[in-house]
DNA sequence: TCGAGCTTGTTGACGCTGTCAACATAACCC
DNA sequence: GGGTTATGTTGACAGCGTCAACAAGCTCGA
């Protein structure tokens, strides 16, 4: 047999490690993702991630930006579009960025927190969350283009929209958020506010 | 001599450890302390601090708790006495909060998140943001009053705001903002949104 | 005064971690 | 088919958090 996709001594472990330490994450955390352990799940030895990833910190990196990748699918498949743009459009994006993150906490934590990761730039991390940032200035620009929202720089709208609901996401993923709230009724206010806030003269 | 407040084998050990850690926590992030790197650098043993916490989770909730209490004591001071409340004090609050997280961004990223820190509920840290959301309801409760802004549910009011300023807070210390952006003026443009938004209608 | 008892700090040890060098094997290509 | 490369394994090392056993310092009652 010639080399299909699970040919190799494995088959395509590279892959495989990758769906497991993003399973690992969403199940106990990114401090549950250790070599040692992915290695036992997949039945490889401790180091054998080591002939695909440079180090741990480049493995977590490589799930990171493909989380970045799916959040940005997800925003562009509400987003985009030429027709129906208008505020409740913009809304919808809003709440599936949240929604997003509340759905896939682990992952949110790690593409956002440098803790897990070596501090060198990684460019591919760099560049997946630029992708998403790009896809936000976009929006961003559609939106102005038929008067839903005030023109103005689109860049800093497009960083203050995503702080915004990048940082509604992280309180409620930190738990800072007291339970007995409605969260629904939280990200609706968020928004609104938001939006209100991007009309106003 | 009787045990005056730098007696006893060391000389208050407990506070030395809170001081070092935050320290090493502003000098090269959370994942530079160590239970021994901080021994080594008090000149005890690697074990000594656990005589004064119960691990090393224990030691980093009491820095992070000790972190939001300097934040509630800043916004306090920016946002409260009755007399000459109005937009401008409220935006300085949004501002000071910003400040305070770039100027201890390792402390804020403890504080916030849970990857350091066990997931046990520690009450110390749960008390100590909550006197801060405290602090927040009652700058959004005073504002409301003399009519700053809109006349809303006060705790959803206030954590749209939070969520607003760390969510840019977040932003600007993982390094997700372009070095090029003009920081101020984004912050000024996080503020001036927000507050548009809670104006009006 | 002195010694019992509590508090504080040290040392040895354990299992865990990431990572590297040396080795082994499988697939590919000429 | 043999050499080369890609891939996986094993042994080893230093560093980590933590615990049990031990040592020393301080306090306080008799």
């Amino acid at each position: 047999m010639t080399l299909d996709d699970s040919a190799y001594h494995h088959g395509d472990l590279r892959t495989a490690l990758l769906a497991e330490a993003a399973a690992m994450i969403d199940e106990g955390g990114t401090s549950s993702v250790t070599m040692r352990a992915i290695g036992r799940r997949l039945g490889v030895s401790r180091s054998a991630a080591y002939r695909h990833f440079a180090d741990k910190s480049a493995l977590l990196v490589a799930v990171a930006a493909a989380g970045f990748g799916r959040l940005r699918d997800r925003l562009e498949a509400v987003g985009a579009g030429s027709a129906g743009a208008g505020i409740e459009r913009l809304r919808r994006v809003g709440e599936e960025y949240v929604r997003f993150a509340l759905e896939n906490a682990g992952h949110y934590r790690l593409m956002y927190g440098k803790e897990a990761i070596t501090r060198e730039d990684r460019p591919e991390l760099r560049e997946a969350a630029n992708a998403l940032f790009d896809e936000l200035v976009r929006i961003v620009r559609t939106h102005q283009r038929n008067g839903t929202i005030k023109r103005q720089d689109p860049h800093q709208q497009a960083y203050v929209a995503w702080g915004a609901v990048h940082g509604l996401a992280s309180l409620l993923i930190e738990g800072q958020i007291l339970t007995a709230v409605d969260v629904d009724a939280l990200i609706r206010q968020t928004t609104s506010t938001l939006l209100d806030g991007m009309r106003a003269g």
